[in-house]
DNA sequence: GGCAATACCAAGCGCTTGCTACATTTCCGG
DNA sequence: CCGGAAATGTAGCAAGCGCTTGGTATTGCC
């Protein structure tokens, strides 16, 4: 019964190419290719049914194995999830703190944080969409203590530029920073839900649209 | 075994008095009232840990009854959330309505707007919870295609009237309204992931922050 | 006091879940 | 062409899932 499921959704992605035939030990850095390749796949079923809706059968069918096989490569479904959040708050953290280090006038930083955010929309889309949906649920296990962590980091980086920009006299001073900060930092994920590769704005684009408004605002002067 | 872990955490609620003990069918009333009870102790755990990630069980032993016993007030797990979702959805349609209904010009009206959004988020705190973390997984099926359907009208009122803001010269002709319209509504309901109704802010004084930024933006004129 | 309705308990069914233990196949270096 | 690591298959376990069935208190009404 699971076995007929499992064959029938078999070799939906061995198909396709990829150098795809099994390898023995040799070429350690394509043997964790593979491991990425899975991740991969998981990321996109975690993004488009939810982290604790997706099975381990569903990630091993879309990878045409079966589920037992997974764990070759994973300790658990939850290292797999780590490996794509992990990676994406490195990363992004990695190009915040290069747009601070650039030491511009508050504005240009800002703008330059808004627009690296809006740039991981389309790489890392599956991993913004778990982090968006299934934030509550992983910020409660100690194993991802880090994403709370990393928020406050990063929280830290967004209201010092802004207070500094209140402090010059660019930005309006009877805001909320920290408020402030949170509205930006929402918008500019939330994009991740109706946001699409193809469509007709690009990240950048959603990203100038979005600081004009952020800026001036919607009001003609 | 089940019994055991049910038992232990009987009575939590129970226990606080509501006239709590059983009645017959008199006062029809009284007899709904428990239901609506249910439903907002389901609510609060679909918020906390996800609809899925939330099971009969735990909203049982929250009630202080056995799982089984719910399935005297509800057909399914999925009716309790149709009615926490589709209470929140008559609701604020209603308001919705009644504030462009008003006929003022757009800038009121999506001021209005706005205000009404913010307003519910501390009386249906929960539901919003609900519907941004499992919105993906819920507008998949039949039952709640009520959801898409009420969101494509909302979005034709925002949009409308942003539209007639720039006819009117109001707005800014630069903009796309339903990219918008899209930015402010995520940034609205987002804001449910951080508010708590005890902060130093309440909901209007959200409201207000936020119009003054979207209105005029966050630059020193 | 009996009746019907309500609200619950007790028990468990059929199924799915994440994960494991062990066997088998694949493939490359020597 | 063979030894061995890597990758997958096979089979299934224990726990948990939503939900059902049948029985039992408790209550208001006639």
């Amino acid at each position: 019964m699971t076995t007929t499921s499992a064959k029938s959704g078999r070799s939906r992605t061995r198909a396709a190419g990829e150098g795809g035939s099994r390898r023995g030990r040799g070429s350690p850095a394509l043997a964790s290719e593979r491991r990425e390749h899975l991740v991969r796949l998981a990321a996109e079923l975690f993004a488009e049914k939810g982290f604790q809706a997706t099975t381990v059968r569903n990630i091993a069918d879309e990878a045409g194995i079966l589920s037992g096989s997974l764990y070759h490569h994973f300790d658990s479904k939850e290292s797999i999830v780590d490996e794509i959040l992990s990676g994406f708050f490195t990363e992004i953290m990695e190009s915040y703190r290069a747009v601070i280090d650039e030491g511009r006038n508050p504005r240009d930083t800002i703008a330059g944080l808004v627009r690296v955010a809006f740039g991981t929309l389309e790489p890392h889309r599956a991993a913004i969409t778990v982090m968006q949906n299934d934030w509550n649920y992983l910020k409660g296990m100690e194993r991802f203590a880090y994403l709370t962590k990393s928020e406050d980091e990063v929280e830290k980086m967004w209201v010092s530029t802004l207070q500094a920009g209140q402090a010059e006299g660019l930005f309006r001073p009877d805001l909320d920073p920290k408020l402030t900060y949170r509205m930006i930092r929402d918008t500019v994920w939330v994009a991740v839900r109706w946001f699409r590769p193809g469509g007709q704005l690009d990240a950048q684009g959603l990203a100038e649209h979005y600081l004009k408004v952020m800026f001036d605002g919607i009001n003609l002067h």
